[in-house]
DNA sequence: TAGATTGTTAATCGATTAACAATC
DNA sequence: TAGATTGTTAATCGATTAACAATC
């Protein structure tokens, strides 16, 4: 599909068909661990002990970690800083992204106020709400201290500040008209909270975060459970 | 692993092993469309126009369904209502389901104020946080109007409303000691937005929402775009 | 050397896809 | 009947797992 993979089959020391997507989202937690142990003064972990950390099977993490490179030691482990560093360096956190924020209603605010974003690397550049008594005010929190700008600024935000990453936290009936207006600015990340199944091109990558859809799959197994318990009982009496 | 599938190999029209876990987690989306369909006066639709309204393709979308059960007309399509109804009825969302939200900051207030949550059948039964500056006060949107519990509360508030889904937005550091509180007071179905990997016993479900996961696999797939334009300007130059 | 632990292999499992027979 | 569209089949693809040879 992409380019890439043809030009150049081993950026990395990947076998030249890239990192499974399934590996790549599970790299942010390996990394988030790494960086605790790291502060705990922890210098060496084998994969059984990671692994259990981060709430997966040895095989997987190390599974995983194979397709990054060869960074652990035979009889002995992993070193906790390098490699923190290389998956750091293979999820892009070693350069600095810019963030913008379209919508700024609690979940905007809540993203704001996000500690998560500075220490990895991201940096808010704008805040954009279409709503006349949010757009103007002042917005900060720990490495945030932004005005809220209107909607027509969005382009011109983009464009002046680099912004690669789009974040959609509007009502769904907006997203659709905001995603368009992120891209052709240039965006080509998109993080959507909205409850809206957004259209774009191939060339745009967008992952989604819809909290009715986790609910859902909740309610799905308490359902199940509820069932299974009353079948139980019926089996029991019979 | 459940003793329902040996018990009762077909609730629904299921095969016996059954919905698979990815159809699990798209039955929500083709919901919330259909629902959206019905509003706007919409009965019948192929699998085809569906597909595409939901971002999935038709043979994704018809296999999906299949696991449900027979619910189409050949050479008609979906009868909007009628999938809807099943796809509700089998997501458990036909019945009430109690949730309470323990951590009532930015993003606690963002859940609450989050309306998709009494239009499924979700009802936020209680409100919990541990800073004195929370507790007490009233927190209220459309559908909720509660005051925040001090902690304390939290073993009596899950018994005597029965609540069955809990939802942990506090900091990373209180949220294993949070998750086990609410396990242990009955809570099976439990919702993670704390940077945080929970370890729960097998019976508990547990979803995890993480922000800075998005990000970053965001960042992986800009860092990839980056680092093929500049190979391909590379290429060109040779 | 002996014990420990990685990185890789091969088998298995589950999800996706395309094609088409069934049938409205 | 002819056209349309579902539900199912079989092939393919990608992810997981367990076992173990390599090696510190």
């Amino acid at each position: 599909m992409s380019l890439s993979r043809q030009l150049s089959p081993s950026r990395t020391r990947d076998d030249g068909r890239g990192i499974p997507d399934a590996t790549v989202a599970r790299l942010p937690v390996y990394h988030r661990v790494l960086r605790t142990l790291a502060d705990e003064g922890v210098h060496t972990i084998s994969s059984d002990h990671l692994a259990q950390s981060c709430g997966v099977s040895p095989a997987k993490l190390r599974k995983d970690l194979s397709h990054l490179g060869s960074y652990g030691t035979r009889g002995v482990g992993y070193d906790v800083a390098l490699l923190s560093y290389h998956i750091s360096r293979e999820l892009g956190l070693s350069q600095p992204w810019g963030v913008v924020i379209v919508g700024v209603g609690n979940l905007g605010h809540a993203l704001v106020s996000y500690r998560g974003f500075a220490s990895r690397g991201f940096e808010i550049v704008g805040l954009l709400d279409s709503h006349p008594d949010v757009v103007g005010k002042r917005v900060a929190a720990t490495g945030v201290d932004l005005i809220v700008q209107p909607m027509a600024q969005l382009e011109m935000l983009v464009r002046e500040s680099g912004a690669s990453i789009g974040v959609i936290a509007t009502p769904a009936e907006a997203a659709q008209k905001v995603c368009d207006r992120l891209v052709d600015a240039g965006v080509r990340s998109i993080l959507n909270f909205a409850p809206a199944v957004l259209v774009v091109s191939d060339e745009v990558e967008i992952r989604k975060v819809d909290l009715a859809v986790e609910l859902q799959i909740l309610a799905f197994h308490e359902q199940r459970r509820v069932d299974d318990s009353s079948q139980l009982a019926q089996v029991m009496n019979a």
